[in-house]
DNA sequence: TAATGTAATGTTATAATGTAACATTATTTG
DNA sequence: CAAATAATGTTACATTATAACATTACATTA
């Protein structure tokens, strides 16, 4: 997939912490691995080198990278590396909180709020990749109690929504 | 609790066709077959022996089922078959709405209501597989709602929630 | 600080999932 | 029937992910 620049988030909304979700992570990418670090600190986790590493290869990208794309950004970077090396990476970013996985793309993107313990809503453009994370409640709050009312316990939920970004939508939908 | 619904003791639910959501699909195996096999004469699609057996075998399945434990099945019922056989007819039968595929297990199920299209909700136990399609019309209103103020164009939705059923939740959480 | 245990990473090999490309067979249509 | 199209067969390979074990880095504490 994936050829013309993506636009932006513009999603306008007010979290704790310092990254802010209106300018896009690349542009905060001190500022994200500091709050990543201090996190880690705080949790007692150990924010290495390797882990830093892939965890600001993800955020400077402008769409989701798959980890083999993470694997030769590392080689190109020098630092030899093995497909395990990487999955555990993800992995651990994973359980901090600071990445999530795309299952619908087998990607990885970096979380716009690692602070707190959230679900999120994809929105993933088929056209150039760009991906928008949301945080609505209320999608969340109807699909638990769909799950309570079929006596499922719900533990994780995934909503992932393929189409077009506003920027991709004006690029083909004018023939239309 | 099932509602009583109005006529037709099979049919226990609104929709159109002669499919049950309430009764397990395996048990409604013929009913379901015939019902695709008019679905494709109508829709003018060809329901060969390959794509009949596939599906046959999905909807037989009390979990939905990865393509190469499809093969396999395949295998032991006397068809050599290799991966593209069985992507192929997965590919069709997806278009044609007769199964989902699962992102977050790289499975596939039969699909409950193969006659309209619809967007569906998945719970998917992740200790025995069993997996629930649900149809919430308030769910994918709200992922709707909030793409488009988004500004963007909704193509496909997919929602699969990870948890316990209410039986593995018996067996596992005495101790609690 | 040396000894020890644990966590993280390196390394090799392979498993699991999915597709490209082209050959062959079956079905439809002029 | 011939020709066109659709479906399937077949080979090879691409992509994604993990198992298993070796090595290194770090932390603890005696």
């Amino acid at each position: 997939m994936v050829k013309p620049q993506p636009k932006t988030a513009t999603i306008e909304c007010r979290h704790a912490g310092s990254i802010s979700c209106v300018k896009p992570l690349h542009q905060q990418l001190t500022r994200f691995l500091a709050q990543a670090d201090a996190l880690c600190l705080q949790r007692k986790q150990r924010f290495t080198a390797l882990r830093k590493q892939v965890l600001s290869l993800i955020c400077q990208s402008p769409q989701p990278l798959g980890a083999y794309a993470l694997l030769d950004l590392m080689k190109e970077s020098g630092r030899s590396a093995a497909p395990p090396t990487v999955y555990r990476a993800l992995d651990f970013l994973q359980q901090q909180g600071f990445v999530h996985r795309l299952a619908s793309n087998n990607t990885y993107l970096a979380c716009a709020h690692p602070q707190q313990q959230h679900e999120a809503v994809f929105l993933v453009c088929k056209q150039c990749g760009f991906t928008q994370e949301l945080h609505t409640d209320g999608i969340y709050k109807a699909v638990g109690a769909r799950a309570e009312k079929a006596g499922f316990k719900l533990e994780h939920a995934s909503v992932e929504v393929s189409g077009l970004c506003a920027g991709c939508q004006q690029k083909t939908g004018v023939s239309q």
